[in-house]
DNA sequence: TTGAAAGCGCTAACAA
DNA sequence: TTGTTAGCGCTTTCAA
């Protein structure tokens, strides 16, 4: 028995017959064999990993991180994973990865510049999720956020409100979009007079001090309904917002935005647009996959629709319209 | 110039003249020349590559990660991440990190039978941090969470309670230790007869439904003080508490347990026991690197203690001593 | 279908 | 201090 022979089997390439298969397959089983991974990618020219770099306090990034590793797994490649901690800048977690040889870099919402982003696209592919990357080398998948934000005011004006805020995530990724979205749906229903933009942010933190400005609006000027940047900073929000008194969703309503674990919490119970991140994933992989294959490539962007998902934040405004008329 | 003399500029190493160091050093700048990992790996028997398994959605593993990477870097050692997700168990992700050649496992929280840590262990060095592993093959780098919970009931006991209710981790590592350490404090204090154990779990949900429970207890016979499995569990109960229209901590007073970046949030504020991610991650890290160069070691298990942080959670019980007798 | 031989990019041992 | 040589564990020709 060759090892070129052996090579073949265990690759399970064509080109060895049964008997050898078995005998060989049995033999590894025995000696307890596992391949090298870095003897066959240094051959190979060909490793079938691709890098991934990740927050590691985001919990949507993790949502995500779920995703890719079922995605990859179907077609079977591998990941490695770079987390971006407080101490360890997005272009450390790049660097390592390149290291590691990697064929394709996945980046979830990356805060790096586009000039950058550009110059590694040069290197290697570079697939960027959740952050519109305006780059013709650079792919992006990533959610329709301003459709999410419009689906958030429809689903609000529909419950009857018209004093509408949105609590906005500064420059976090998305968030411009978002931004964009809400004053869209306000102007679609005529409500442009009352937008309100209210500074926030990604973390609850943001939320709770966003909150605590509208809770310092007088009753008859504040509005009846907010939506918030993400999840995360709409559960400052809620907290906030009862502490002071006000019931949600009796007095007020929350949307937030992700789906994420929180959202779903029992005691959260969070009406939010929900992100695909089963196929954002699936597609961030294929894309990346394409990319190696030197398969064409129609479209650089891939925008995914959200959904609403309505649980128990939000409601029709207060009957004696609290919200739109001093009492 | 040979490619040996090349590598040990590259390298690092001693055994090149000042000049030559400086001629490879300028060329491999301007040819873009990166090592390639996997083919160093591959001559030098030796990776300087430790693996991490960690759990994607765990906000506290986020914490140790980080400290991990710096741990990591002060030494010069790489981290290869393989994560945890709901569809990806401890093995899958173990089983990558052997076939990337890591030198030692540092296994976060897992969850793993010790028959299956110590198969490992066999292997190569295994690192466990935050859970306790009795097996003289396993090393283990824990917090004393006796100690942490004799802290936490120090501190309610210190404030006037004498009603101190625990809802627990169940079968969460380190959740035994901290109904053990709850026991004692209560016994130690003299309030045996008081011991009271709600189940309860890790996450929000978990504590939502302990803290339901709680509440259904009639004014006089409810505890003063609930010291909390994990603040992630914590926040859960707080947010029924205050739904319930107990004020925390004029009610009743809270303590979780980890000090996460949940706990720090200025909305939640909340009085708990600190682990020290620092230098549980700085051992996990050392630990490893000792047993790859053969160290002696004299302790298999490193238990450091934990610190209370005192927040806006918890105070003195109510005046009227309402959960103590009937009114 | 199988085996022999070459070589991926690097490092280690040795010789010059 | 520098260069030569061999080989890590695998895959890939190519010839048998």
């Amino acid at each position: 028995m060759s090892t070129a022979l052996a090579s073949i089997v265990i690759r399970d390439a064509p080109g060895a017959s049964a008997e050898s298969r078995q005998r060989i397959l049995q033999a590894a089983d025995e000696l307890g064999y596992r391949p090298d991974t870095r003897a066959r990618m240094l051959r190979s020219r060909h490793s079938r990993l691709l890098g991934v770099v990740f927050g590691v306090q985001h919990a949507f990034h993790g949502d995500l991180v779920s995703g890719l590793y079922q995605a990859a797994d179907r077609i079977g490649y591998d990941l490695a994973l770079s987390a971006v901690t407080p101490e360890r800048d997005e272009q450390q977690a790049v660097s390592s990865l390149l290291q590691d040889r990697c064929e394709a870099l996945i980046l979830l919402g990356p805060h790096t510049s586009t000039p950058y982003l550009a110059e590694l696209a040069a290197r290697l592919p570079v697939v960027v999720v959740a952050r519109a990357v305006r780059h013709r080398a650079v792919d992006v998948v990533r959610t329709a956020d301003d459709e999410g934000l419009h689906q958030a005011v429809d689903h609000l004006v529909a419950l009857g409100h018209r004093d509408i805020a949105h609590i906005d995530g500064g420059r976090a990724p998305g968030a411009a979009d978002r931004r964009r979205g809400y004053r869209e749906a306000l102007r679609r229903h005529g409500l442009d007079a009352r937008t309100r933009i209210v500074p926030g942010g990604l973390t609850e933190d943001d939320g709770a001090a966003a909150a605590q400005a509208i809770v310092g609006i007088s009753a008859g000027q504040r509005p009846t309904a907010v939506s918030v940047f993400n999840d995360r900073c709409a559960t400052g929000v809620l907290d906030v917002l009862r502490r002071a008194g006000l019931a949600v969703p009796a007095d007020i309503s929350v949307v937030g935005y992700d789906n994420s674990r929180l959202a779903r919490l029992s005691h959260i119970d969070l009406t939010t647009i929900a992100q695909d991140t089963q196929q954002i994933t699936a597609l961030a992989i294929t894309r990346a996959v394409a990319r190696l294959d030197g398969a064409a490539v129609a479209h650089r962007e891939l925008v995914i629709p959200p959904t609403l998902v309505v649980r128990s934040t939000t409601a029709a405004p207060p009957a004696d319209g609290a919200g739109q008329r001093p009492r």
